[in-house]
DNA sequence: CGGTATCCGAACCGATACTG
DNA sequence: CAGTATCGGTTCGGATACCG
């Protein structure tokens, strides 16, 4: 074994990202952990997105048991998203993951545009 | 203002998540914090990425500064990738994604069983 | 109001072939 | 060995129109 082996934290993480590590999902469970309760166009209004991604993001964030979607059958419908346990519980690996943001995405905006620089001085631009 | 605010912190994990949160980077980066030193065809064999995408993904991580990249004028050529300090601190909130995800994806597997059975009594499939 | 259905361009990603 | 170039299939994601 060795290099060749598969890391086992690897395919968790992996699994984790692809469930939860889009853009959209997290800026749901984001603004949900914030304001607790949102409906649909809140959400939509909120996040700047487009119907069709919110209803996909939101039914698959229900799916997975992260948000509880709660329907008024009232005229005209009411429907409520709010985090689940699970979906709160999510919320600190995801503030960490914020913290980190804050504190580097300055040096990787540095790092970039020194990248950039060194690679226009070689190609001559 | 109110709900239609942006939320600060939406803006920046998003951020950090469309730079380093795409599947390939979080395993290349996983890999060289558990190997040290790399050589491009070793990642590529550990984790079973296409070429295309090994060199796509290391160059966006030299760029943001997480990866250093190490050519040695041989022939044949040999060049090395191991983390800089940069990619060093973003283990940490990388362990607590995996520590989530390791304690939370089977919940997430039966709320998805669940979710799913739920859909098909439904639609009487 | 809270969706679904359809269309369409853009981006992603693997497979393959080629290069220094 | 360490890439780049090209191609084709899949997914992303917004715009628009329509429905209960």
């Amino acid at each position: 074994m060795g290099i060749t082996a598969q890391c086992t934290d690897c395919k968790r993480i992996h699994d984790v990202l692809s469930r939860v590590g889009d853009k959209w999902s997290v800026l749901v469970i984001i603004s949900l952990s914030q304001y607790g309760t949102l409906r649909f166009n809140e959400l939509k209004r909120h996040l700047g997105i487009s119907q069709r991604m919110l209803s996909r993001t939101l039914r698959e964030l229900e799916r997975d048991g992260l948000v509880n979607r709660t329907q008024y059958p009232t005229i005209p419908p009411k429907v409520e998203y709010s985090l689940t346990p699970l979906g709160h519980s999510f919320k600190e690996p995801l503030r960490e993951l914020g913290l980190w943001a804050v504190e580097n995405l300055p040096k990787i905006d540095k790092a970039r545009e020194a990248f950039d620089e060194m690679n226009e001085v070689k190609e001559g631009v």
